[in-house]
DNA sequence: ACATGTAATATGTCATACAAATTTATAAGG
DNA sequence: CCTTATAAATTTGTATGACATATTACATGT
C-alpha cells in the first residue's frame, strides 16, 4: 500500500523506458559493439510498442552515440567513442561560457597540465614525439593564420594529453581544450597580437624537456608557458572591463 | 565543378537537420531558458517536415537537456545543467570501466584533488562547511551500510570541488567521482574492510585544514589521503591479477 | 566466375486518428 | 467582484498505414 503515490512525477513516455533498456543491455555487455539490432519493426513487437514510439527511442540512442543507424541496412551497437562522451560538455561550456570562465579555465590547466607534461617525459610514444614534431613544424611557419595557429596550439596540448598514457586526462581535457581557439581570439583582438610567437618558444622548451624523458624540466617547462598564459588572460579581463566601462 | 560529389557520405536526416538549428539558435542565445517553444505542429510547419520527423528530433533534444517536454502543455527551452552535461562522460566511464581505469582514475585524482582542497581553503563559504560538517556527522556513525559510506565519501569529495569556487572544476571531476562507489565496493570486498574507518581521519584532517583556511595544510592533508587511496587501489589490482591466475 | 539488373528488406518520412494531460474559457455560487 | 467547479480547447503521447529511399541478397545472363 505504500506505492499509491508512486508513478506521480515520474511518468516515463514509452521511448524513454525503451532507450532506458536498451542502455542497460549495453552497460552489461549483453548487446557488444558491432552487433546488429532486430529491425524496428520487431523491437517494437517486442517492447510491445509502435514503431513510431520505437523510432524516437532509437533516435535518441544514435544521437547519444550509443548505436549507429543505417538507412536500408539495419541499426547497429556503436562504439561509444571519447568524442561522443564529450560532446555535450563541450557543449555545455559553450553555451555557459563567459569570460570568468576564460579566467577558471587557465586556473585548472595550471593544475593538470604540467602534470600532463611530466607523464607525456615519463610515458610518450615514439608517435606522440612524430605529432608534436609535426606541429611544431607547421607552427613555426610565418603564413598562416590566425585560426590556423590557434587550432595548431590546441592540438600541441591535446597530443601531450595523448601521451600521458592516462586516458581519462585526454578525455577530461577535451573539452576545456576545445575552448581555447575562442578565448585566444579575444587575447589577440584586445590584448597584444605577437602572442603566437611568444607560445613557440614555449612550446619548443616543453617539446624539448619532453623527448628528452626530462620529467621535472616538462613539468616545469609547461608551469612557465601557463603562468604566461594566466597573465594574459588576466590582461584580457581587464581589457573587457574598461570596454564596459567606456560604454557605460 | 567541383561539388559533384559533394552530397555523399553527409546524407543527414530531417530530424537531425532540425536538432542542430535549434542547438545552434540556443547557443546564439536566441532561444532563451524557460522560453516556450511553438506547438509540434506550428514548428513542423516551420521547418517543413512532418510532426513525425519533428517530434524525434525533440525527443532527441530533450535527451540531450536542451529542452523539456511537458505533455499537455508545450515545449520549453531548458537550463542547460552541469548533470546533463557530464551525463554521457559519467555514462562512457562506467561502459568502459576496467581495472586499469581504477589506477588512471586515482592518478587524476592526485594531481586534481590536492588543489582542490588547497582553493576550498582559500574560497569556501560558510555553506560549504556547514556541508562538511553534516557529512562527516553520519559518516561517522557505526550503524550506516556500506553503500552509504562510500555514497558519503563520493559527496565528501564533490562538496570539497564545490568549495574551490571554479565551476569547471566540480563539472569535469563529477563524472569522476561517480565511479569512486563501484571501485571503494571492490576494495572492501578483495582487500579489507577497515577502509572505512580510516578514511573517516583523513576526511576530517581535510575538513580542519580547509576550515581554518591553511591552504598548504589542506593541499597536504588530501595528498596523504590519495597516498592512502593508491595503495588502496595497487592493492586491488594485485588481488584480481593473483585471483585470475588461480583460475586459469 | 563475374557483372548486372531485380526483388526483398530496412530505415526515412508523411498523414491521420485517437488517448491523456494540461491549460484556458466558461459558468455557477457566494 | 472573486472564488470555485465544470467544460472545452489545446498540446503532447501513441498507434497505424502508406509510400519513399537506401541497402542487401538473389537471380539472371554472358
Amino acid at each position: 500500500m505504500n506505492d499509491i503515490f508512486k508513478t506521480i512525477g515520474s511518468p516515463r513516455t514509452l521511448s524513454q523506458e525503451v532507450v532506458r533498456t536498451i542502455e542497460e543491455n549495453i552497460l552489461n555487455k549483453k548487446l557488444m559493439p558491432g552487433q546488429k539490432l532486430p529491425t524496428e519493426k520487431e523491437l517494437g513487437e517486442m517492447f510491445g510498442v509502435s514503431r513510431t514510439a520505437l523510432r524516437e527511442a532509437m533516435q535518441v540512442l544514435s544521437a547519444k552515440g550509443l548505436v549507429s543507424i543505417r538507412k536500408g541496412s539495419g541499426i547497429y551497437v556503436n562504439n561509444f567513442s571519447e568524442l561522443d562522451a564529450s560532446k555535450n560538455m563541450s557543449l555545455y561550456l559553450e553555451i555557459n561560457f563567459d569570460e570568468d570562465y576564460a579566467l577558471h579555465l587557465v586556473e585548472l590547466r595550471q593544475i593538470i597540465e604540467p602534470h600532463n607534461a611530466r607523464l607525456a617525459a615519463l610515458h610518450h610514444t615514439s608517435e606522440d614525439i612524430e605529432n608534436l614534431e609535426i606541429n611544431l613544424e607547421e607552427y613555426s611557419k610565418a603564413n598562416i593564420s590566425a585560426e590556423r595557429h590557434a587550432q595548431l596550439d590546441l592540438e600541441f596540448h591535446k597530443t601531450i594529453a595523448d601521451a600521458t598514457g592516462n586516458p581519462l586526462i585526454s578525455l577530461l581535457t577535451t573539452p576545456l581544450f576545445n575552448l581555447m581557439p575562442k578565448i585566444k581570439s579575444m587575447i589577440v583582438d584586445k590584448v597584444r597580437h605577437n602572442i603566437i610567437h611568444n607560445a613557440l618558444n614555449y612550446h619548443r622548451n616543453i617539446f624539448e624537456e619532453i623527448k628528452a624523458c626530462n620529467e621535472n624540466g616538462a613539468y616545469e617547462a609547461m608551469k612557465s608557458h601557463l603562468e604566461v598564459a594566466m597573465e594574459d588572460t588576466r590582461l584580457l579581463i581587464e581589457a573587457l572591463k574598461a570596454e564596459r566601462l567606456l560604454k557605460s
